[in-house]
DNA sequence: TTTTAGCACTCTCGCAACGAGAGTGCTAAT
DNA sequence: ATTAGCACTCTCGTTGCGAGAGTGCTAAAA
């Protein structure tokens, strides 16, 4: 692909600019029209042939408007899309809305999807942030009715896991009390598999617990239930693009099934650069998202614990907005959650 | 409403069961070869013009075939629509899927959800079981670095509510222990105004600590953040009904906004009536359900915790296979609910 | 060499006309 | 009470056509 002049690159981003606000083909006209281009429709015609050799511009049929490539969009979003900041008043206005709720990480991460969704006008995903390694913390003993014990196991994080636990004969709470003491004597900041090599060193129902904690903790590890929170689903049924409902089926089943989405986003996100990322037309092979985009991230407390967020809509997607959008939420959102890991 | 003859019931439940399938207005003709009727197509007709004038069935224009009517549905529902039940090839089949899940409370909610689904081709929605009122079981106070605390407050029931917690000066876990110690001996199996108003007993931090306790448990009490779980979403845009996306959106925006859900299933539900009930064509002012249906049911342990769970698809419903449905899974959710409150 | 005016050409879209088909409602005969 | 027969109504798919938008090309102008 030869370079692209000033000119063309000019046209490129007005008509991603136009096909963004109006969702048809934009013509050679509209475009001097519209912005006041000191050249004539004729010049804008031929580098718009130029730029439809290059495979950036697309047109529906024989004359009729062009109407930006995944490639064009590409081109777009790599080198024509500047920085942009979201606008100040707007992030005083999400930075206030994540204050006054409470709390709780996973009240923040559920906000996080609702402002997304609000301000990008697409549909949004934010994964609850998950431990990279399970680290143990404290670990308590609750007797009920019988011989039915409550196991509450606290993580590095805040993290809560509890499980019931059925005994051969009762017993007192002051004995549970004393055998998680001693447990968690022992086991403070230590991982699943240090624990589990050390069961031996407890006797009778402390090792049995013991053990317990250790499956539990390799679980924590290797099946992530953490919560996929969604939002604005209803904003991209309103896009022309998915106007009937076979399209939009298929938006939506990448947003519902939980395990396609997170294929999608390990395969996004492995490749571990910082920052957010944009996939434009579901490269890599995602049939499902042919006319689809995210603009995704990372976010959380690299080495303690991290999550996915981001958005998925159109290809036709008001990128500069919705990429400053996504930072600036992860960032807040990083925040909180180092803070109550840290803390 | 004069009282329908027999062949006139018949011919309605022919015609709901045969616009289930086809989504097509049924006429006369289709009527008596499909089934074989033995009278003409001309008394058909006769009757259908009998069914028209009593509101149980429509015509989308004068001479296409006739369709049922929300009244129609509902006659049909409550009249004609037999006790029904699953298969025991299914209920089998289901069950098996909720004894290899983990044992949690949330994991079963989310698989009720997926269940549900998958069996009545439409959106299901299951809420997590809200606690009738919040009551005091145990509390633990964690230290952490610093004057960082965390407090986990665990309510009858396994529910878990933890909160950060900044202390004035740093304080020792034994210290920590002992206080916690003396709150759980006092406020074992109280409810949150004998709590808060109990906190002139303890001094200084325990105080506090209390107080806060009774904080959560009143919010608790008042504002419920349990999840709601959907799925299926695509399931309802691959009817016709909701072939364009404008119709689509009404439906999606009920199961979206969690606001309306509620308010939707705290209306239908408050009449403490048990049971499976059916709402048809948004019965009772939901505009935005015109051409919707739900089957919705509580479940869980009445007077300990409950929670909502049903499906949300077009009038044209398989109503008796969703009902069954519903009730099966509600009936298999709340014996695992029970068992894990009365445990 | 680059830009522009002019023009013929192409393709979509909306509209009207039309016939086939499905289904009804009515009437008169069984 | 039922049914055959028939005229009538309405939708739906097809076809034809003109308006409109936009292109590509060519030849002239800068």
């Amino acid at each position: 692909m030869s370079a692209l002049s000033d000119r063309q690159e000019t046209i490129l981003a007005l008509i991603v600019r136009e096909y963004n606000e109006s969702a048809e083909p934009v013509g050679s006209k509209t475009l001097v029209d519209q912005y006041n281009l000191n050249v004539s429709s004729a010049t804008i015609r031929n580098e718009m042939v130029i730029l439809t050799e290059e495979g950036l511009l697309g047109q529906p049929y024989t004359s009729a408007g062009r109407v930006p490539t995944m490639e064009g969009y590409r081109y777009f979003v790599r080198k024509l899309l500047g920085e942009t900041e979201l606008p100040t008043a707007e992030k005083r206005m999400i930075s206030h809305q994540f204050h006054q709720a409470p709390a709780e990480v996973e009240e923040w991460v559920r906000l996080s999807a609702s402002i997304l969704a609000q301000h990008s006008q697409v549909a949004s995903l934010v994964t609850s942030p998950r431990p990279d390694r399970a680290i143990f913390k404290h670990l308590e003993l609750i007797a009920t009715q019988g011989r039915q014990v409550l196991m509450v196991l606290v993580l590095q994080g805040g993290e809560v896991r509890q499980q019931m636990l059925t005994l051969a004969e009762s017993v007192q709470q002051e004995q549970l009390a004393m055998i998680a003491n001693e447990i968690n004597q022992c086991c403070s900041g230590k991982m699943s598999e240090s624990i589990e090599s050390m069961t031996e060193e407890f006797t009778d129902l402390a090792q049995d617990v013991t053990r317990l904690c250790g499956e539990m903790m390799a679980r924590a590890d290797a099946f992530w239930t953490g919560e996929i929170y969604r939002d604005g689903l209803t904003n991209v049924l309103a896009q022309p693009e998915f106007a009937d409902a076979s399209s939009a089926r298929q938006a939506l089943r990448v947003l519902e099934e939980r395990s396609l989405l997170e294929e999608v986003l390990a395969n996004v996100l492995t490749p571990n650069v910082g920052g957010v990322q944009v996939v434009i037309g579901g490269e890599g092979g995602w049939e499902e998202l042919k006319d689809c985009s995210m603009v995704i991230t990372r976010y959380g407390a690299p080495g303690f614990a991290t999550g996915a967020m981001g958005v998925l809509g159109p290809t036709r997607m008001a990128y500069g907005r919705t990429i400053s959008a996504v930072r600036y939420v992860a960032g807040l959102l990083s925040d909180l959650v180092i803070e109550s890991f840290a803390g």
